[in-house]
DNA sequence: GGTCTATTCAACCAAGTGGTTAACAATGTA
DNA sequence: TACATTGTTAACCACTTGGTTGAATAGACC
């Protein structure tokens, strides 16, 4: 399921800390040690945040002895984005039309034509 | 802060119901009642969802007599692609780097140059 | 084998979330 | 005024979430 990816990933990144990972991991590579330094919680917390952004497709993890290097998988960014695009050209197209009918309606204000919810 | 906002938008649009609202008022204004038709859950659940999506910004509600008819914020949509553009463009720029490297790393494989965590 | 390092798993807890039902508020209509 | 429509608020419940501590796993090093 696609909804289920995409619910995946916004939730992922509703969190601040994790919003933070994925930007450290646009700049490179890095282990989970590193990545836990800067935040005030334990290992175990940011580990859960790996699994988050790892099960929502944004993170893969890879082998390199004990340390489980994290790889930003900048890929699922496009779901989200095409998702957004969508609707936000929708809605501004929309906003056009309204406009335009304003503008219209400016022209011809004696017409009676009232556009009460015309947005069909 | 601007963190905790763009927490809330990801956060609203991480469920699939109120993405389907967001959706379906990309077409259009509609009342609560109007929205809420589609879906099996109670009146009040929509309403609530409603108030998460305004809560985000995503979502401005005006008043007609007893209705309340919502209308989509265009405007947020723009926070989060440029959050998500500007990681996917690191990240992908990363990635060019790293094809640039492994180009010339088969052009000239004898140079012993390691590149061992050289995305700084 | 023993130990250090890196990371995860398990159990637990407080707070948040999505849902419910029931009651309330506000506005139009007979 | 009484009633119907539209919507919100309140209290509750099951489940999830982000955090903790403590134990376990896995590989490197001595």
């Amino acid at each position: 399921m696609n909804d289920d990816r995409l619910s995946r990933v916004f939730s992922a990144l509703a969190d601040p800390t994790r919003r933070d990972i994925v930007a450290r991991l646009a700049a490179g590579d890095a282990t989970v040690n590193k990545l836990a330094e800067p935040y005030d919680v334990t290992l175990q917390a940011v580990s859960k945040h790996l699994k988050v952004l790892e099960g929502a497709g944004l993170v893969r993890r890879t082998r390199d002895a004990q340390r489980r290097p994290c790889h930003l998988e900048a890929d699922v960014f496009d779901l989200m984005t095409k998702w957004i695009e969508r609707y936000r050209r929708a809605a501004e197209d929309r906003f056009r039309r309204l406009d335009a009918v304003l503008d219209q309606m400016d022209d011809s204000p004696a017409t009676g034509t009232r556009t009460e919810g015309a947005a069909s």
